[in-house]
DNA sequence: CTAAGTGCAAATCATTTGCAACCAG
DNA sequence: CTGGTTGCAAATGATTTGCACTTAG
């Protein structure tokens, strides 16, 4: 990983000190822009593809049509919040026994899953609760 | 439900004999000129949207960027293919007290989900097998 | 120098929307 | 007639790609 790669370097670097959780590109090319560092979103676009190939990131497919890249980790599933848009992580609930009782039942083959709550995250409940 | 919105009870009928479980525009779209019924996307696409609003057709986002509608009914999740690319109903693996633990651990509020298992459909499992 | 990395502009993809022509009631 | 439907074309929104220009090594 030679360190050539100034944006490549630079989102990951956001993504590591995770002011945020999930980021859209949008996300990514406004801190850049906030940090100093002027870019384009073709060149934030390939930094998060080859964060991606490079395993260092993972891209979730939020159901508000904008992809999300986070720092690849231990798996969980994510809660997107209607109220501010935030796709936060929460722990996975599904087990090998659920896939297993799925393969079974369905005949077919099945290996990762993609699970979006949909709801509201622990502030806005808050703000909204009351 | 006035019987003048040709396109609207064409798709309605598509939905209903299940041929496939779930369509995406272009299904819908190929499938009506298949009938004969030379059609524009943007109708098909009015048409699935009222489905919607009506409550007759539910809208499910794939994670290919596609989206899927499929006959409006009991809860279920889904499974895409990778190999067929068709999207496959499963029993939902989600219940209430798994919400429960999550609202709990994560301290959100949560309502709705949507579940994307990936791998093989029973038939593609079974070419693969073999 | 030399290829990898960038920025800018233009191309895609999958919808969505504006509008004028159409058609069932 | 008349308002709900359609088809066609143009607008969107989010990426993705083509290319010439930089720049680190």
């Amino acid at each position: 990983m030679a360190r050539k790669a100034r944006i490549y370097a630079a989102v990951a670097d956001l993504l590591q000190r995770g002011q945020r959780h999930a980021w859209t590109l949008d996300d990514l090319h406004a801190a850049l822009a906030q940090g100093g560092r002027r870019t384009d979103f073709s060149s934030v676009f390939r930094a998060t593809e080859r964060l991606v190939a490079d395993g260092l990131a993972a891209k979730v497919l939020d159901d508000d049509g904008r992809a999300r890249f986070e720092l690849a980790g231990a798996h969980h599933d994510h809660l997107h919040c209607t109220r501010c848009g935030d796709l936060v992580p929460v722990p996975c609930v599904i087990d090998g026994a659920a896939s297993a009782a799925l393969e079974a039942e369905s005949g077919g083959a099945i290996g990762e899953h993609n699970v979006i709550f949909s709801g509201l995250c622990r502030g806005c409940r808050e703000l909204t609760d009351r």
